[in-house]
RNA sequence: GGUGCGAUAGCAAAGCGGUUAUGCCCCGGAUUGCAAAUCCGGUUAGCCCAGUUCGACUCUGGGUCGCACCUCCA
């Protein structure tokens, strides 16, 4: 049985859909006026994972993630960089994607886009209105009555007067009580045409809680399962997505909320206001992909994660040894899309060893590299032996509130056990039991090879290198062989003699 | 000021009222021409002070420190 940590309830629940077998999940997702940063990779990846363990455990599961593609900010710097805002937030939408792509994280069913969705927004602010939890104030802005709303601060714990008694900036004083907030925005005379939308209550465009609140029930229901992000929208974003969908449909809105804990740079939060922040193609220039997402599963979703290149550093080594397993027991795709394992070579030759091997393309370091196997590679769940104890222990992790450190703790133990037995069915395991978290789905050379930087041997080169030792060993110039490997490891190349000849992978 | 979360070995990070977490690092052994990888073994824990208990890193209370939210933020 499957236990959340509810936000609303402050602790972790037996998690029970509302219909049978399905999931309704909505993640906040982006707003979409910059590159993503690492905080952003942070909840793409962690809802990823839980959306992959639902389907794992058996669930349909119908996954929303939104763009917030108007808001001051996007306004703001549309104007700064005289363009349109369609054309910002087109590009940075598909900036977000390649990111994504690339951390290996499944595009949601639906990635509505508040701009799609005015006239659904507008709907329910009538509804509002004639539930008397909306007015139009002087100012020509359509408000939201939180004192109208009976159990406002009911997710973020707050009372009206705590909040009040916290208040940090002047508010507007159109508003009735000082902590209504916008549903709809007045147009002014300089604002672009793009950003103005008809109303009942004039020219205006949508504040930003209500296209979640719209958005949501039009494409999963008034009241769905679960809703996801970042612990900094816990307030006021969705106590006021609360208030917006409960006033609107008069019933519950979302049965679990998820939130995940911060990036954090030198102990801080990592973010857009701090300005400590890190993109993630910005990471991407120094760190597979991978690794940045092995790096965040490693930590439990809602724990603060540290990140440093030390950090980073210390996952690509963990991954490292895990994809160091694999190849150990070549894993090669049959035909028929199975995969199979076998501890030895399959005929002559073995893929990763020089005798055999082809020069893999080397990656240009300019653009996001994207591993379509790290996306896909959770769709074969039914290879795992559930039965197995390895299997039962994730298992378990995973239904404990996404315990993926501990499942990840499993990962280590069945690699031990590869490398121990070399046992193709713990091999299969491992692998397939890592595919729940969409990691070690690639080819475990590609793997172990990549990262090619600029200025460094190319596989060409390499190869040339590990020959010319072979022959050296086999004139029994032992010294000369060292040499060489010595080169090759101050290159950042790192050989390894076996039985079936001389593998290499780069540090 | 209000509210919430956290403090685990050199670093990172989990579970657990009594029995090895796990990864990286470090030390010893096996293996290797030598290495690397791998295997076997080992060192380094639980902020402080009380309390409950036969027994606490794990529960309770009180401190201290850190972080977050109360403003846009994932």
């Amino acid at each position: 049985m499957l236990k959340i940590y509810n936000t609303l309830a402050r602790d972790k629940q037996d998690f029970k859909p509302i219909a049978p077998n399905k999931v309704r999940m909505y993640v906040c997702g982006m707003t979409v006026y910059d590159y993503c940063h690492l905080g952003h990779a942070r909840v793409m990846v962690v809802f990823d994972m839980v959306q992959r363990w639902l389907k794992a455990s058996g669930y349909d599961v119908t996954y929303v993630r939104n763009i917030t593609d108007i808001d001051d900010k996007i306004i703001k710097r549309a104007a700064e960089n005289k363009e349109s805002i369609h054309t910002l937030t087109q590009r940075f939408i598909d900036a977000m994607h390649e990111d994504a792509d690339a951390l290996g994280v499944q595009r949601p069913d639906h990635e509505p886009r508040a701009t799609q969705y005015v006239p659904q927004m507008l709907a329910m602010i009538e509804q509002l209105e004639k539930n008397g939890l909306a007015y139009k104030a002087a100012d020509g802005d359509v408000n939201y009555a939180v004192r109208k709303f009976d159990g406002y601060g009911k997710l973020s714990g707050k009372s009206l007067e705590d909040l009040r008694a916290g208040e940090r900036v002047e508010v507007a004083s159109d508003k009735n009580d000082p902590l209504d907030f916008v549903l709809w925005k007045h147009a002014k005379d300089s604002e672009a045409d793009e950003v103005k939308w008809d109303s009942k209550w004039g020219k205006g465009r949508p504040g930003w809680h209500i296209e979640c609140s719209a958005m949501g029930s039009e494409l999963l229901g008034k009241h769905f399962d679960i809703h996801g992000g970042g612990a900094d929208l816990q307030f006021p974003h969705h106590e006021n997505e609360i208030a917006q969908s409960e006033g609107a449909h008069q019933c519950s809105f979302v049965n679990y909320w998820m939130h995940n804990g911060f990036v954090r740079v030198d102990n801080e939060k990592m973010s857009k206001s701090l300005g400590n922040f890190f993109t993630i193609r910005e990471v991407l220039k120094k760190y597979d992909a991978e690794v940045v997402r092995f790096f965040i599963l490693r930590a439990h979703y809602r724990s603060p994660l540290n990140y440093s290149d030390q950090h980073l550093d210390d996952a690509k080594g963990a991954l490292t040894r895990l994809y160091t397993a694999l190849k150990s027991t070549a894993v090669r795709a049959e035909p028929d899309g199975t995969t199979s394992h076998s501890t030895k070579p399959a005929s002559g030759q073995v893929a990763g060893y020089v005798e055999a091997q082809e020069v893999s393309q080397v990656r240009s370091p300019s653009t996001i590299a994207f591993s379509p196997e790290l996306v896909e590679g959770s769709g074969r769940t039914d290879l795992i032996d559930w039965n197995e104890p390895h299997a039962q222990r994730f298992k378990a992790a995973m239904d404990d509130d996404l315990n993926t450190p501990e499942a990840v703790a499993v990962l280590f133990d069945l690699a031990n056990e590869v490398n121990r037995s070399q046992s193709a069915h713990a091999a299969a395991q491992l692998k397939a039991l890592a595919g729940v978290l969409g990691l070690l789905q690639r080819d475990a050379q590609a793997f172990l090879q990549g990262g090619a930087g600029e200025g460094g041997l190319d596989d060409a080169a390499i190869k040339a290198q590990i020959e010319a030792r072979i022959a050296a060993k086999k004139a029994k110039d032992f010294a000369a062989a060292d040499r060489i490997r010595k080169e090759l490891l101050e290159a950042g190349v790192v050989l390894e003699d076996t039985a079936q000849g001389t593998s290499w992978r780069r540090a």
